[in-house]
DNA sequence: ATTGATCCTTACGTTCACGTAAGATTCGAG
DNA sequence: CTCGAATCTTACGTGAACGTAAGGATCAAT
């Protein structure tokens, strides 16, 4: 056999942590605390070796705590619905499951994708309800300084106009 | 003068804390960080005393550090908004406050909004974008679940469709 | 005035999510 | 094989955001 299998972009903690933008540390402890699957078969002391998908499974991961603000041990929970996925895929390379089984899977899957989405519905319509009220409040903040510059008008010379946002540095 | 100008429902921290959902001791550390300002004049082991505005202060504080994750440092200065806001309630009440300086406060007030609005648009936008791939993701995993079903509805009796959501309890 | 509930301040404790340091080991390049 | 860079394990340290406990004071009702 030739050198093809195991050579599938093989990169290490470091390369993965500035991929992802994080550090060795981060990945090592989302692995103890199970929010990443131990690299397999690695006997102690060996160097950790990823492959694109952990680095998708990281972004994710990273994606989620940050929009949802959970600690990771619910994330660990929530992120049930990937790992059945991915048993999904790994059997269907294995080829020698059962429909019924393949099918338990998609079900525990597609149960594990609702309660993620129920949990981003719920958070995104709180948002877009908070950008409406600051919208609301903006537009009335600016209609009142429109109107104190009408007032003066008569009296001053015109106001120069509200900067649409500040551009200089904080 | 009647006793009226103090009677506007003054509630003691832990009945704050309830109304909220919080506890006492998270209240003083927000007045401690600079959250939550210092309730008016208050000599050394009185009781802290609350009127409906801290209530809706309080509620606002939690909302945005729920929805937006951020630290109590960087909250404090995107609040700004509501002190800048405030001070205008508070001078125009007075009275003896220039048309100039009522301006002031309104850009300045507008200027933190728009900051607010950015750092929630651009949230809500990127769960919005999670939320789409969440449904496109559910939706390709239940088309395969039905596909599974109409294969062996051939020669086994049709299987139960997949429950909406499951509603038990965690 | 007494009293029970609530609150005060002060201060140490705790959990989460990592940071940092040390000493040994592994890995890829030459 | 050698060597330097990166990684390994282990373990203690840290900042944020509160929790908890102690001892005393305040407040509303009786």
């Amino acid at each position: 056999m030739s050198a093809e299998k195991t050579r599938e972009q093989t990169l290490r903690i470091g390369d993965l942590a500035r991929i992802a933008g994080t550090t060795p540390r981060t990945i090592r402890y989302y692995e103890e605390v199970g929010l990443l699957p131990e690299t397999g078969e690695r006997a102690a002391g060996r160097h950790r070796l990823y492959t694109q998908a952990e680095v998708e499974r990281l972004q994710e991961v990273m994606r989620l705590k940050d929009l949802l603000g959970l600690t990771l041990e619910s994330l660990k929970e929530l992120l049930a619905a990937e790992e059945a996925r991915a048993e999904v895929r790994a059997q269907l390379r294995r080829e020698n499951v059962t429909p019924a089984r393949r099918r338990e899977l998609l079900v525990e899957a597609s149960g594990h994708l609702d309660r993620q989405l129920e949990l981003v519905r719920v958070r995104a319509a709180e948002l877009s309800k908070l950008q409406d009220e600051l919208s609301e409040t903006r537009k009335r903040v600016r209609r009142k300084i429109r109107e104190l510059d009408a007032r003066s008008e008569a009296t001053f010379p015109p106001q120069p106009p509200v900067a649409a946002s500040a551009k200089g540095r904080p």
